[in-house]
DNA sequence: CACTATTTTGCGGGTTTATGCACAATTGCG
DNA sequence: CGCAATTGTGCATAAACCCGCAAAATAGTG
């Protein structure tokens, strides 16, 4: 990995995060904590971040215009996550959905990770396209103004030709008896397909979520492999879920 | 194998990953380690790519990816972007490529216009997806790095179903003589199907971009229907265009 | 075709950069 | 205060860079 994009990725983060840990980046970019520090170093000299003990800090709030991006519950949204990226492998296929949560699952994804994403969500599509390793691609169709998705018989055909080895899904209620349900129509039909064509369906959600429905149903709880919420995967609530068989993380 | 073959092959690769490593590509092309260098020397220098310590990246991987610069000349693309609406009436068909000049097009939609978009940029989707009119179709496939566009074959096949009555093209080099050219092979691609398909072809740039020249070429100026720039159509600049028989705006 | 001029390429040096490691100094938190 | 984490410094090493030069390829010319 060439200095330049790694900095550059730094800087990415700090802006995204308002913080960053020298600890996590040399985790994540996988060099030595030297490295690190010497490049945050330099990027604090050219006044691009704030270097504190332990990290950095974005400079945006004294450069002038910043306005934090509001994503709902975004501290629980990160540890999902990062516990989502974990199932990730190199070389595997990779079927998404959206959502604020598929974004920021985007975002976690290490960057010496080498595997290939497809989705319809145009923001989902865009966070992949930045990784410098992955490969991208993209199921065209009509475009729905409210998820930002392609959706229709074209795009549901285009997920159809593939068999990936994951399927991570974004989703709006989960429910111990009537299973995974949503309310959109077009939306459903494209997960519905997604989850077909995959080896694996794992399901993100934040815990509020947990035990509610919506009016059209996805797909049972058997079809799910593994659920993620930013809860520990003992804790209470989930319980049954974890009876029905599915994998908690 | 040609020197300039050589640098066409670079630049494409550049543009392909956003990066590329010097060691890679001596092996690639199979030239000693200097003759690369000496390249990349070439190419930035020409603007075409940035060098650094092991390799080079993209200018649009700087431009465009993670430091949220300002538009390059903004104002200018504004005025292009007016311009270009005016084309556009309710009930048709536009197929548009990308780059920020076709963003700020999107942007200056009027609200109450009914469309249909057609593109393979993310960006471009996006900004089409807020309006709240208009109808929009995204093409997919591959999405390359730089450009943030499904490009291939599959998009191509995509592009050729539809018959629109307008194209909307940003382009990177336009000349008198050698017409309309641009430095990926991909987009061109893209570019040349999305010609194809249109009843029009409209092509938006700045006029800083009228008579240069780019490594590959998308099609002849008699394949270009209205050339619009900021400059009044009366320009001196502009003249060989019209002379052309191009209309101006 | 022979001959020259120019460009391009590869190679051998010495120099610079990037990165990781060791170790001591410093920080900051409980 | 004690202790672990973080930082600064110096050093080693491998890779990448710059420079000049000469061989090879290319182009031009009488």
């Amino acid at each position: 990995m060439l200095k330049q994009e790694r900095q550059a990725y730094i800087l990415h983060q700090v802006n995204l995060h308002n913080k960053v840990l020298a600890v996590d980046l040399c985790q994540h970019i996988n060099v030595s904590n030297d490295t690190i520090r010497r490049d945050l170093q330099e990027l604090a000299e050219k006044g691009s971040i704030i270097k504190v003990h332990g990290g950095a800090l974005s400079n945006s709030f004294h450069n002038g215009n910043f306005q934090p991006e509001p994503i709902y519950s975004h501290a629980k949204k990160q540890v999902i996550a990062r516990k989502a990226v974990s199932l990730i492998k190199d070389g595997m296929f990779v079927l998404t959905g959206g959502g604020t949560t598929i974004s920021e699952m985007a975002r976690a994804l290490p960057l010496d990770l080498t595997a290939t994403f497809i989705s319809g969500s145009l923001t989902a599509l865009l966070e992949y396209a930045k990784h410098p390793n992955i490969d991208v691609i993209a199921i065209g169709d009509k475009v729905s103004k409210g998820s930002k998705m392609s959706i229709g018989p074209d795009g549901v055909m285009k997920v159809r030709q593939f068999k990936s080895d994951l399927c991570f899904l974004g989703i709006n209620a989960i429910d111990a008896t009537d299973g995974i349900s949503d309310n959109d129509l077009d939306v459903v039909q494209m997960k519905r397909a997604m989850i077909e064509s995959s080896k694996q369906t794992v399901c993100l959600t934040i815990s509020e979520k947990i035990n509610s429905r919506q009016p059209i149903k996805v797909c049972d709880l058997k079809d799910v492999d593994i659920l993620i919420t930013e809860l520990p995967a003992d804790h209470p609530l989930l319980k049954p879920y974890a009876d029905a068989g599915i994998i908690l993380i």
